[in-house]
DNA sequence: TTAAATTTTTAGACTAACCTAAATTTATTT
DNA sequence: AAATAAATTTAGGTTAGTCTAAAAATTTAA
């Protein structure tokens, strides 16, 4: 069975917009993410349905079958692996490499995938601190919280972000702010909940609580 | 202007089969080679005409116009770049890398090939010989000839092979024969204009004179 | 140089993926 | 619980790229 590169990228809406709940994803929310009419969704989704790679009953949402679910993921850990090659090896910056890798993400060659792995030394997070599944599918989940949820004036290793827009991700290169750097939280400001951190030997930084609740952090030494 | 994958490939399609002769490319040779119907060919020739990207006559063949062989021509560079990717990085055999560059080489994004170019030293020529063309779309030229064309016994360097299909690839890799290698000229047969060669400290090896046309060559200090 | 063969184009259809507008179902208010 | 609002689906069209079958142009051969 062939999956078309349309096909591909609904099956990955679908898992991007799916819940830990099993809540199915709605058809609006699919439209609005893939940037298309509500009806356009329908009739994709009854293609997928009967590819069965998703169950659907009319209105009521949909959710990935576990063949579409693998397939999802092989979606993910070829964009992220991609992601990592153009940034390890081509020196792009973190916020220039999802357009290209969401061209990439739909080669089509098992081995290719393989040998990328091997050379980039099979990473398990890409540069966004985002986890890379294995050729099994799964995810290496590391406990992260949203700096948000640090109540503690603490070393904190930054591991990723929950928003990945391309001027949230400028916007913490230009206070000096990458994947893996130590931090220390020297202050939280009771009357806003905001945030005022110290990277490495820069000046003091503040960060309002939304912009730290999109920041993924990890306490050092746990 | 955007330009299909599907377009890219008929681009490509035309400058292949072109000639140095100003003879148009048919309209049935585009069928064969792209395997699809005339019919399909005719429609595409249209399109593409509209688009100034070929010059096309009813009934005359058809031929690119400088817009559409630069197309064209970045179209080869990123292939080839590809294929040097494949090869030297994730050491892919000669005879697998076509079909995998073949996708690639439909990535959009002119700084990642840059960078590609940049983190492969600049290379000139493909894993197949083939020579690179440059950002600006100039080929480095190498004179080479088919061996078949070698009349004296001489110390030979292997550049290049005209025959593209993976059975010669593999054949050539069975006998040990691999881009670069040197060889030396051990015999021409007269009653069939066949070779003997002796590759490095291998045993002699026998090539016909329509398998040594396929074979590109270069004669060593020269 | 005319007839036959071949090549190419036209005409009309099909599928995938999209659209608009209208109809239907579900959710929210009053 | 009925009325209104919102979400979703259906119906009918569009475009890109393909197809088959028939018509037209070109080439080859007698």
């Amino acid at each position: 069975m062939t999956i078309s590169l349309t096909e591909e990228n609904y099956i990955k809406a679908i898992f991007n917009k799916s819940n830990s709940n099993n809540i199915g994803v709605s058809t609006n929310s699919l439209s609005n993410h893939l940037e298309n009419k509500a009806s356009s969704v329908t009739d994709m989704l009854k293609k997928l349905a009967d590819k069965k790679l998703i169950h659907y009953k009319k209105y009521k949402g949909v959710l990935l079958t576990p063949k579409g679910e693998k397939i999802a993921i092989n979606i993910i850990r070829k964009h992220r692996l991609w992601e990592v090659f153009l940034m390890e090896k081509l020196n792009f910056s973190w916020d220039q490499v999802h357009d290209i890798a969401e061209q990439l993400e739909h080669i089509k060659s098992d081995e290719l995938i393989k040998r990328l792995d091997d050379f980039l030394g099979k990473p398990t997070l890409d540069p966004h601190g985002d986890p890379i599944p294995n050729e099994k599918g799964k995810f290496n989940e590391i406990k992260s919280m949203p700096l948000n949820e640090c109540k503690i004036l603490k070393e904190i290793i930054f591991i990723g972000v929950k928003n990945h827009t391309i001027s949230f991700l400028k916007y913490l290169t230009s206070i000096g702010l990458g994947i893996g750097d130590r931090f220390k939280i020297e202050a939280i400001n009771n009357f806003d909940n905001s945030y005022q951190i110290k990277v490495k030997k820069n000046n003091l930084v503040f960060l309002s609580n939304d912009l730290a609740s999109n920041i993924l952090v990890k306490i050092r030494n746990e």
